[in-house]
DNA sequence: TCTGGGGTCCTAGGACCC
DNA sequence: TCTGGGGTCCTAGGACCC
């Protein structure tokens, strides 16, 4: 039996900037999404200030006003690189983990400890001692009542960030399920929340109790598998080997809109660039491109149009030039004039890892191409994303976001890193 | 004026095959 | 007039996650 554990850090990417700007604790604070448009973390300060979470930032400029909260735009390279330093801290100490997210990961105690409550608590301070990062941790025997127990943790302080449903009898896991609202689930959604609201379930218990038959009927087998896991049967295994990409995306929304064709199609062409670098960064080949564009659907005043279409390449490549050609032919059968485009995006689709590709009595990637590509991921990666691209760099893109307020990067670029004087 | 980005899995239905 | 049964593969859309 596995004793699941899930560490989640608290309000990830505000605590990554306080670590580095201690002046900031217990202020107010946000994070907002690419183009400032959307909070997507908040300080604990600002969540009693009744901010939530993903709302526009227009909507709320006269509490961020009248609070002087403190506002950043979203630095990814800093997030990324603290979230490793908390992975690699609890994947020394318990090698049995999978990293879930940038801020969470799922580990299981089983043959780590006998008390779980006192290794997570231990480990909760080590972390928050060496990075920084305040973390809270559930237990419970499936990742679902782990997830649950988590939020308990969070929310009641009493349970100094660690709150365990292991060897817990059903009463007890009943009194706590009872507590916790449907859309708090793991696995439990919008359209579900509706959906089970109508039919009188409410929190966690009441799901627990309804039939097997019903959920599957209604929620297919994702859904039984949430019930069974609330009631304590494991249907969800720790992933131990990460998760090999299937596909991978690149997409924005633009600064402003956009309606002339070239212009966008820069945007699409720099889309395929990042797109396939990732690739490359993994050592995959795509046998397949998507693009899409659509125009701002939260206009209601402008004439709507989005598509998208796919295209699959006789030879899996990682090639950006093979596929900005291939791009663009899709682009081209995509497009229409007269409407003003709002976003734009790729996805690399069917990945595998490129030593298994077979090459194709026609092969589109020549080698060349592949020595270029070598070179330019080395170029970027030492002097900055982008700085070196196929095609025209235009000077000044429209459709560029929006970025008013970026944090250093602290930890990742050397001018960057604080210093500390002696007096 | 201003509304993110990047993923996964499941399912139903159509096309096609024998 | 009659109109099978069983299988696979692919795709679009819908749900979820962070």
């Amino acid at each position: 039996m596995s004793i699941f554990a899930l560490i989640d850090c608290n309000n990830f990417y505000a605590s990554c900037e306080r670590v580095f700007q201690p002046k900031l604790n217990k202020k107010p604070l946000i994070v907002l999404s690419n183009n400032d448009g959307c909070v997507i973390a908040r300080s604990q300060e600002a969540k009693k200030l009744g901010i939530s979470m993903g709302v526009p930032v227009f909507k709320i400029k006269n509490i961020i006003q009248k609070h002087s909260i403190n506002t950043f735009s979203s630095n990814y390279a800093l997030y990324g690189d603290m979230s490793s330093r908390v992975m690699s801290i609890l994947a020394e100490k318990c090698p049995d983990i999978e990293i879930y997210s940038i801020d969470e990961c799922f580990l299981d105690l089983e043959s780590i400890t006998n008390d779980p409550v006192k290794w997570c608590k231990k480990i909760r301070q080590t972390i928050f001692k060496w990075v920084g990062i305040p973390v809270s941790i559930g237990i419970g025997p499936t990742k679902t009542l782990a997830k649950v127990a988590n939020k308990i943790a969070k929310s009641d302080i009493t349970t100094k960030g660690v709150f365990s449903l292991h060897n817990t009898n059903d009463v007890e896991i009943d009194m706590v399920l009872q507590n916790i609202h449907i859309e708090d689930v793991w696995g439990i959604g919008r359209q579900w929340s509706k959906m089970l609201h109508i039919n009188k379930i409410f929190n966690a218990l009441e799901l627990k109790k309804s039939s097997e038959i019903w959920i599957r009927k209604k929620m297919g087998i994702t859904g039984l598998r949430t019930l069974k896991e609330i009631k304590g049967i494991p249907c969800h295994r720790l992933e131990l080997e990460p998760i090999q990409s299937k596909s991978v995306r690149c997409s924005r929304t633009f600064g402003k809109a956009v309606g002339e064709k070239e212009k966008v199609f820069d945007a699409i062409r720099l889309f395929v660039q990042i797109a396939a670098s990732k690739i490359r960064k993994k050592k995959l080949a795509c046998r397949a491109i998507q693009v899409f564009v659509s125009t701002d659907r939260f206009n209601k005043n402008i004439e709507q149009y989005s598509n998208s279409a796919v295209s699959t390449l006789i030879t899996p490549t990682s090639d950006s030039i093979v596929l900005v050609l291939e791009a663009r032919r899709i682009f081209n059968r995509l497009w229409k004039d007269r409407y003003l485009y709002r976003k734009g995006g790729v996805l690399l689709l069917d990945l595998f890892p490129k030593q298994t590709i077979i090459p194709g009595f026609f092969p589109d990637t020549k080698k060349e191409n592949y020595q270029l590509m070598q070179a330019i991921d080395k170029i970027n990666e030492k002097f900055g994303r982008n700085c070196l691209e196929l095609g025209i760099k235009s000077k000044k893109s429209e459709w560029k976001m929006k970025q008013h307020n970026v944090s250093s990067k602290f930890t990742t670029r050397w001018k960057d890193i604080i210093k500390v004087s002696a007096n």
